[in-house]
DNA sequence: TAATCTTTTGAACGTGCGATCAGAAGCGAG
DNA sequence: CTCGCTTCTGATCGCACGTTCAAAAGATTA
């Protein structure tokens, strides 16, 4: 019966690692994030990681689960309590950005990860499922928007790669210019993305939203 | 005096390992590629690399910089030809994604490379300097076009931050999705940005330029 | 206290990498 | 052929990594 399987100290070790996970991956970088490091920061030997989590690929797997977790959580609620598919796109950029300004470091980490793991043999890696899956969250915002005439009518797939393109490009930008004004960026691209989604033939005031109307 | 350095089997030995480099780069992800792996592409011994290029950062680089001539050749002519701001930033996908669908395993190598490539200590990688140079080229269009009126007065950098992002998201779609139409996506990307930019109050028929009318 | 289970240690092991180098092989000139 | 230079080989080295494990330390219960 291993149903309450993992003990309380157990679960506050198994934390503390992936915080210095994500500290060691931020800081230094994928390649040097070692098991040896990770677990010094920890004040720990290596072999704690190996016993807690089984290997380091585990360890990996709940760091990004972690990350997800902290994103999931700040941005999901605010997005779809928009009232209009104009509303949620800029409320997708602002919150995205801001995710990054809050979690500089868990956000950094994942990105490394993501970009480091690749599959055995070949190509696919196994860590941007999580990208195909932010992918399809765009397009059926894109797809509201179309379907209440706020938007007009392009290619949601191209236009979802652009949108999500901007956002991931950003993360690479935070590590050249640490002084980047992301709540301006969030801003900028908000701006941009509406002129270019929106249906000319459709009445929306810019800086004040009306109830929806919708036709 | 050593202008002529580099001897005619040596050139091609050099041009070999190089293409061998970016197709098991691309093919089997940067962490495969070992020296080793492809020396034997190559139908070489390992040693090889190391006499030619004297290790393999510098070979790295060789890599890097012939991929960046292949880029800039297919590309700088094209753009630098138009004749408007609109329609270089319209080239500009164009040639961008175009280059991808030619040269696939180049790109993917140079991606993987840049992906893969950090500093020693902390953070900044040495080949995103490629990333900023292409950055700082998407503003110079976009300051043209501010200047001749044809586009709105947002920020550059953010804009270009935006352009650069979609163009450098297409790659890692092409591996999840090879028949990815990316002359389609081009006609996309080139019409979402047109929108983005432009500065309503313009003549829209493209072939006809004023004098500048900053308000 | 004694017994038992959980957690931690740190050295040791296997593996795969890039680098090295002594010697072999190719090759043109004298 | 012989010499000298370039090019190549492949075994070997050192190193850093993730993993393992017997033993120690700590925690828990009777």
């Amino acid at each position: 019966m291993r149903s309450e399987a993992r003990s309380f100290i157990e679960e506050a070790r198994r934390a503390q690692l992936v915080q210095c996970a994500i500290e060691a991956i931020s800081s230094y970088g994928y390649a040097n994030a070692t098991m040896a490091r990770i677990a010094k920061l920890a004040k720990a030997s290596p072999g704690v990681i190996s016993y807690h989590f089984g290997g380091k690929e585990q360890m990996i797997q709940a760091v990004v689960a972690e990350v997800a977790r902290l994103a999931t959580e700040m941005m999901e609620p605010r997005i779809v309590a928009s009232a209009t598919a104009t509303e949620a796109l800029r409320v997708y950029f602002t919150t995205n950005l801001e995710f990054m300004r809050v979690h500089r470091g868990p956000l950094l980490a994942l990105v490394e990860i993501i970009n480091h793991e690749r599959g055995e043999g070949g190509r696919p890696g196994p860590y941007d499922a999580q990208h195909e899956i932010a992918l399809a969250d765009v397009e059926k915002v894109l797809a509201w928007g179309q379907q209440t005439g706020e938007f007009r009518d392009f290619d949601r797939r191209a236009m979802a790669i652009a949108i999500r393109g901007a956002i991931d490009a950003v993360p690479a930008r935070m590590l050249r210019d640490p002084g980047l004004d992301l709540e301006h960026l969030a801003v900028e691209f908000a701006t941009l993305f509406e002129l270019a989604t929106r249906d000319p033939a459709f009445g929306h005031p810019p800086p004040d939203h009306h109830p929806p109307e919708t036709e």
